[in-house]
DNA sequence: TCTCAATTGACAGTATACTGCCAATATGGC
DNA sequence: GCCATATTGGCAGTATACTGTCAATTGAGA
């Protein structure tokens, strides 16, 4: 055979970023489908139980929470708000900030939309055997625990505790 | 304790779906910072391979052959012209098609581009010990595999081929 | 107290990633 | 040859995801 592409875009196909930018798609594309009753995204979906596991946390928090940068988060918040689900509140001893709450409207969300969310993430990894799945998800929890630094916004968990007062 | 936040977003943090969004973000960032030489992004990256390994391929088998969606890659492709590394030449027997060829320009970049690629791959998964690598890497390429249909652009590597009557 | 560095949220700009829709063009059934 | 259908590339619109910059505000040190 004097012309062999696959040979070629094999290089591509078995890279793991392309392998990971892949996933992140269809991962986002059952998400969205499993969840197409309620008008959310996965995004919107990890910022708002951060801020009902958070109440009165600020947008650089959150951001550091979810690992997710502040300008992409800004008009995250901002569709939140629009749809009614998140508050913002300013902050009384720092002018700067704003603080989010989850409204009742928001709260009932999260409540309704749970089982659809736990569906999508059970059909992301439905293909694999049992085994493989949780080796998977071992493996690959490890892998971003310790890139994270690589990130160009790392997670900070306890980030989110220092406004209550919980971490010194 | 009365209040224990982290078990909380641990739901998020353990998501499959959250962790290959994470994944993918690092593994851009790492992309771009071994590359930051050449200014070419993943995407522009697999889309400059597939142009070499099939020259003369149409926008629509492009877009099948690295699954992503045809309306992203319409600008991918006019940055890559616009940087001089393609050429669009309209095809002789259907006017509604524009043919891809890469210029010189593109074939060096590709060739000095490559070692700055390898060490980004290498780098992502550096964090894990070898033999975790492997798994981690077969795992996720069987599971991408087998949830091709879940994607909104499945990965179609043969249509690619049909245009040069290698297939049937 | 005053000044300077850091923080916060906002904005502009670029690049994916998707949904639709559209006009031009091809093609297959009749 | 004609017409319904499909394909192709382009466009508008939405939503991440990042880079930078900026003004307002805060806080820490001289």
């Amino acid at each position: 055979m004097q012309n062999r592409p696959d040979i070629t875009m094999d290089a591509v196909y078995t890279a793991p970023g392309y392998l990971f930018r892949r996933m992140q798609q269809i991962a986002v594309a059952i998400f969205i489908e499993e969840c197409r009753d309620f008008d959310l995204t996965p995004v919107q979906y990890a910022a708002l139980i951060a801020i009902r596991t958070h109440p009165g946390i600020d947008a650089t928090r959150l951001s550091a929470v979810i690992a997710f940068d502040r300008s992409t988060l800004g008009s995250v918040i901002e569709r939140l708000e629009a749809k009614g689900y998140i508050e913002r509140k300013p902050a009384p001893e720092d002018k700067r900030v704003k603080l989010l709450y989850l409204t009742k409207a928001g709260s009932s969300l999260l409540r309704d939309i749970m089982p659809a969310v736990d569906r999508a993430q059970v059909r992301m990894l439905q293909p694999l055997k049992p085994a493989d799945r949780k080796t998977l998800l071992v493996l690959l929890a490890q892998l971003v625990d310790l890139n994270n630094e690589a990130s160009r916004v790392p997670l900070r968990a306890e980030d989110a505790l220092e406004h209550l007062g919980k971490v010194g």
